[in-house]
DNA sequence: ATTGTCTTTGCAAATTTATACATTTTCTTG
DNA sequence: CAAGAAAATGTATAAATTTGCAAAGACAAT
């Protein structure tokens, strides 16, 4: 779906940053936000981000995100990096990411840091990026996030 | 009840060691052990040690206790506050290692001279290697081997 | 032993979560 | 573009979990 990644990314910022404890909860919120879906597609998204359900200190449950860091603000991507990300190419299930001479470092540098989902790890060499996504992780799935996450990053031409 | 905080040490001990997906499985389990309970004592005892329930590699749900050491994230790993090697992820049926910034190199170095039948080759950038195992070889059998021919760049993994 | 208090438990009902199946949407390939 | 394949979603339902309430220990102080 267009938006299914969005998605994902907006119910991990929601368990992020407040504690939920149903699905019904999550599901409300996400109503606010503009999403609409039910609650199976909800237990399916939480499968598939592997997000546990936890007693908390107090009373009650939350969802707790299997990654290390929880946090709600992303780094700027930095005006220089506006644009240098040229191509996009897959093989071998990995991504191929070329950039403009000498920038694959900070590129890749500010994708490890958006802690996505989505990715496994990048190695970088002077022009050119290795991403490993993660198993399931598709070619759109990993496109539509770094348009989502870095807007402006990727040049007009590239899809 | 005379027997309750055994009977919490057994449950601690069974989770633990199996993949257990539901209170039913653990009642079972439990039974064969001589502890005769109901489902509702089993929720009020895992809610009370905190045990959460996730989303399993494969298919299923698995119980898992909240022990610090017992890291509920994805990768495989985490290397001692001492060590030089981070993390351990898998993803494409390769391994990827995260290193302290700049010794991917050299940690690359050493696990391509072990001549370990376990690994096809590695890739370094600063600060991960991308390491392709041989066919055949699961994601056990090469961190076994890190563990034997490199002890101390991995923490032991406490369970 | 009796009383009162606190903890633990079972039962049953309510709530929450997972999934089989059918349908729709998206992707791929000719 | 069309056909087939794959992925995503909703519906309805099954499965799993939580919880209110009452009953049954456990324990302390009379």
């Amino acid at each position: 779906m267009k938006n299914r990644n969005e998605r994902l990314m907006e119910i991990r910022r929601l368990i992020a940053s407040s504690n939920i404890s149903s699905q019904d909860d999550l599901m409300k919120l996400l109503l606010k936000k503009g999403y609409e879906l039910t609650q199976a597609t909800l237990s399916r998204d939480l499968k598939y981000m592997r997000v546990a359900k936890m007693p908390n200190d107090d009373e009650g449950y939350v969802y707790i995100l299997p990654d290390k860091e929880q946090s709600i603000d992303e780094p700027e991507m930095q005006a220089s990096s506006f644009g240098v990300l040229v191509s996009i190419d897959f093989a071998q299930g990995m991504a191929i990411l070329k950039t403009l001479p000498g920038h694959a470092g900070s590129i890749a540098y500010n994708i490890d840091h958006l802690n996505a989902y989505e990715v496994g790890g990048t190695i970088a060499g002077d022009d050119t990026i290795l991403l490993i996504p993660r198993d399931g992780v598709s070619k759109s799935d990993l496109i539509n996030m770094l348009k989502v996450r870095l807007p402006g990053l990727i040049r007009e031409q590239v899809h």
